[in-house]
DNA sequence: ATGAATGCAAAAACTTTGCATGACG
DNA sequence: CGTCATGCAAAGTTTTTGCATTCAT
């Protein structure tokens, strides 16, 4: 992601979001907290303060560069939104976070919007799964 | 729902907690924050402590006599679970709650888990609707 | 140079916890 | 009467905000 699209959305290129831009890409996680990112960032040297974290993160989400997810736990994740959309299911032993995307679902929710008299906005799902011991 | 239910799932049946049964019984909402509950309270009258409200809920859930929803927004609410598993739809516009249930959806969740190597335990959706405009 | 962005610390919003007092069975 | 539950206040978490300083253009 180039400072380009920093600039497109009305965002100064500054050190701060060039580097959470870059953490939020480069790391292995895909899914990551305000504290992950800001730990990441200390781990590297930089200097940014929480509270740009936040900031930072609110304003590229309010830009459709990324995406926030509630996964329960009471804390939010945020993930590049480089990919179409999908939705997530989340191992409930080991957190590992699995993105699918099913068709079928997402028709079936805009006529279930329709039938209710409504029309589908967005929405969140999230399975909690599990693998399965031997035997199951 | 009777004192009865109290003590089957091992807890005494207090005036704090029969009161708050019956707020999330009888008041009209059906969803409720833990802040709704406790002003709900005051305004019967009722000496009740906010951290009283909090470790109650807690405790319904554990019991199954309510479900915590996390609806975005920074705060959970609360439901009696006298209704079958339900999904819901939330009016970005109003915050109206509407409850539903797709057979359809259930069994492709199980299904994409499975796909995955998961077995599905539980899971959050939540349709953010908005009723049409004239001419939509 | 000038307005926007940052860092720090303080505060806000929601929820949990410690501890002495009071209520249920 | 013993134990569990409550109330209050304090602390915990996550996120936001005020304000002086610094940075990008």
């Amino acid at each position: 992601m180039d400072p380009q699209d920093l600039k497109k959305a009305g965002l100064k290129a500054t050190h701060p979001r060039l580097k959470i831009l870059e953490i939020l890409e480069g790391s292995g996680k895909r899914h990551m907290s305000a504290e992950e990112v800001y730990k990441c960032l200390l781990d590297a040297g930089e200097e940014v303060g929480l509270a740009t974290i936040y900031r930072v993160l609110t304003q590229f989400v309010v830009a459709g560069l990324v995406n926030r997810r509630n996964f329960d736990g009471g804390y939010a994740v945020y993930e590049i939104s480089n990919a179409p959309h999908h939705d997530h299911m989340v191992c409930v032993d080991t957190g590992e976070v699995v993105e699918f995307c099913d068709e079928g679902i997402e028709m079936r929710q805009r006529e279930i919007a329709r039938k209710h008299g409504f029309v589908l906005v967005d929405h969140a799902l999230v399975l909690y799964v599990r693998r399965p011991k031997a035997g199951e």
